[in-house]
DNA sequence: ATTTTGTCTTTTATCTACAATAGACAGAAT
DNA sequence: ATTCTGTCTATTGTAGATAAAAGACAAAAT
C-alpha cells in the first residue's frame, strides 16, 4: 500500500452528491474543478460510476442512470486523510488519556498503534511540533511538553496581542472590503444560534473558529493568521475534551462575540479595543479552568 | 546507506581535541556525557581511536599513545548532518540564485541536485514551512512565496510586537537573574569589537542574535522565543548575502546596541522601550533596504 | 555500594520502491 | 478555434528495509 486513495475515495462521494441532482455530468476537466482534483482522479471516478451502473460513459457523454444509493458511498472512516487520522489519534492520546508532560513519545510505538508507517508519523510530528506541546530530542525520542497551565498561559498571551492588533486593523479596512460582509453573515448566524441555544450550542466552536480566523486575517500578517492555526487546534480538542457546561458557557461566549461584532461594526478603535479585551479575558479564564 | 554517521565523526573530531591535553581518557559514560553521545557512539570512537593507534584501550585503561595529527580528524564536510546540509542548499537556491516568487519548488529535483533521498528533502520542507517562505499545495508542489518587500515587513512587525514585549518584561527581572549577567558580558564583548571594528566587524552577526535572543527569552513564552528562530534565519542568510557597507552597518547597529543595553540596566521600562523601540526601526529600515 | 564494561534490544534517520495523483501533450470532437 | 479525451510521464505520499545511534541490564571491577 504505498499511497492511499483517499484523494478518490472522498472525490467519488462528493461526486456521488452532484450526481443526485443532474441527468447528465460535464466534461472532465469541469468535473475536476468542481472536485478539485486532477483529472486522472476524474478518470478513476468517472470509471467507478461506470462500473457500478450509476452512469454510462462514452467520451462526452456521461448519463446517469439511476440515483446514488448509501451503500454506494465509502465509509467515511476510509476518505479522511492519513493525516488527519494521525493527528486525531496523536490528540486523543495526549489530551484525553493520561499524558504527563515529560513523556516520552515514540515514532514506532505510535506508528504500530495507529496502523501505519513510521514515516507519516514523523512528519506529522514535525509539523505538530510547531504547536508548541511537543519537542525533539536529536537522535533521540520526542518529548511532550504537556497541555499545561504555563502552555495556556503562553498561548493566551500571543493570542492577545495578535488579536488586539488585528482588530484594531479590522476597523480601518475599507467599506468595500469583502470582511464586513462576512462580518454581517457571522453575525447573524450567531443570532440564529442563540435563538435555538439548546438545540445548537454545539455549533458554536466551528462560528468561533470562523469569527476569530476572519479578525486575524484582516492583520493581513502571515505569521498572525499562521499562528491561528495553534489557537483553533487547542481550542477545538479542547472544545471536545471538556464538555462541562458547554451550552451555558458559548451562549455567553456569542453575547460577547455580539458585543465584540458591533464594537468592530462602529469602527471606532476604542470600542474595538474594549470588546475585544473583555471577551479575551473571559476566553482565557474559560481555558484555564479546565485545567488542572 | 541508511543513516549517516555524522554523530560518530563529529564527536570523533571533538574527541580528538579532548585527547591532545590528557594522557589518558576517563570512562565510557563520562566521554559520552562530555561529548554528548551515547555510549554506543562511544566505543565506536574508542575503537576507532585504537585502530588509528591513537590510544590503548583495554578496558578501563584507556591511554594515550600519541598527539592528534590533522590528518586524523574527519573533514568538515562529512560532519555535518544532512538536515545542516539540506538547508544551506536551498538557502543558497531562493536566497542567492534568482528565485522568483510563485516558483515551484520540486522535492525530486532538490533530493537529486543535493544528492540526498527525498524523505529528507521533505522532512525539511515541512519543517521549513514554518519560515512562512513557502507554501504546500497538498498532493503537488511546494510554491515558493519568495523573500519579498511584504515578507520582510510582515516579519518585523510580529518582531518589534514580541521583542518589545520582552524588553518590558527583562526591566522587570529580579537582580539575581542570570539574565543581567550575560547581559553585563554581551555589553562587554561590544565593546571589544567595536574597539576593533575595521578587523572584527564581521563578529557583530554572531553577537547580535546572542543579544536578541537573550532579550526574547526573557518573555519566558515559548512561542516569542520560538518565533526568533525565524526572525535568526532570515537575518543570518541575509548578512551572508547582503555585504555593502557592513562595517557600517553593523558600527550603528553596535553602538544602537549599547544604548539599548542602557536602557534596559536603567530598569525604567519608558527608556528601555524607547531604545528598543529605536533600534528595530533601524534594523526594520536595513533589512528592507536590501530588499529590491 | 557504586561505577564500568560487555552484550543485546529498541529506536531513529535515511534510502529505495511503488501506487495514487497531478499534469503535459497531441489528436479527436465540437 | 477552442475544448475535450486518450495516453503518457513526473511527482507526491506512504510503506518497508537497514545502518547508526540510543539505551537497558546483568556481570565484572573498583
Amino acid at each position: 500500500m504505498a499511497k492511499q486513495n483517499t484523494v478518490f475515495k472522498d472525490a467519488f462521494n462528493r461526486c456521488l452528491t452532484l450526481l443526485s441532482e443532474t441527468s447528465a455530468l460535464p466534461s472532465e476537466p469541469e468535473l475536476g474543478q468542481a472536485l478539485g482534483v486532477s483529472r486522472t482522479t476524474v478518470r478513476a471516478i468517472l470509471s467507478r460510476c461506470e462500473e457500478v451502473k450509476l452512469i454510462s460513459w462514452d467520451k462526452r457523454r456521461k448519463i446517469v442512470l439511476r440515483r446514488p444509493e448509501p451503500s454506494d458511498y465509502f465509509p467515511t472512516e476510509e476518505t479522511d486523510s492519513l493525516a488527519e487520522r494521525i493527528e486525531r489519534s496523536f490528540m486523543r492520546r495526549i489530551l484525553a488519556g493520561g499524558a504527563e508532560p515529560g513523556m516520552q513519545i515514540n515514532e514506532l510505538e505510535l506508528a504500530r498503534e495507529i496502523g501505519t508507517g513510521t514515516t507519516s508519523v514523523r512528519e506529522f510530528l514535525i509539523r505538530f511540533s510547531r504547536f508548541g506541546l511537543i519537542e525533539k530530542r536529536p537522535n533521540s525520542h520526542w518529548v511532550l511538553k504537556g497541555f499545561t497551565r504555563e502552555f495556556a498561559l503562553e498561548l493566551t498571551e500571543v493570542r492577545e496581542m495578535f488579536e488586539l492588533r488585528s482588530a484594531a486593523r479590522f476597523v480601518t479596512l475599507p467599506e468595500n472590503d469583502p470582511a464586513w460582509a462576512e462580518l454581517k453573515q457571522i453575525e447573524a448566524v450567531h443570532r440564529e444560534i442563540l435563538a435555538d441555544i439548546d438545540n445548537r450550542y454545539r455549533e458554536f466552536s466551528e462560528l468561533d473558529e470562523r469569527f476569530h480566523l476572519l479578525v486575524h486575517k484582516s492583520s493581513s500578517n502571515r505569521f498572525i493568521v499562521d499562528f491561528y492555526d495553534v489557537i483553533a487546534i487547542v481550542f477545538h480538542y479542547h472544545y471536545q475534551w471538556n464538555k462541562a457546561n458547554a451550552r451555558e458557557r458559548n451562549a455567553r461566549a456569542m453575547e460577547e462575540h455580539l458585543a465584540y461584532i458591533a464594537a468592530l461594526q462602529s469602527r471606532d478603535p476604542k470600542q474595538a479595543e474594549q470588546a475585544c479585551r473583555r471577551h479575551l479575558k473571559s476566553a482565557r479564564e474559560t481555558l484555564l479552568q479546565s485545567i488542572p
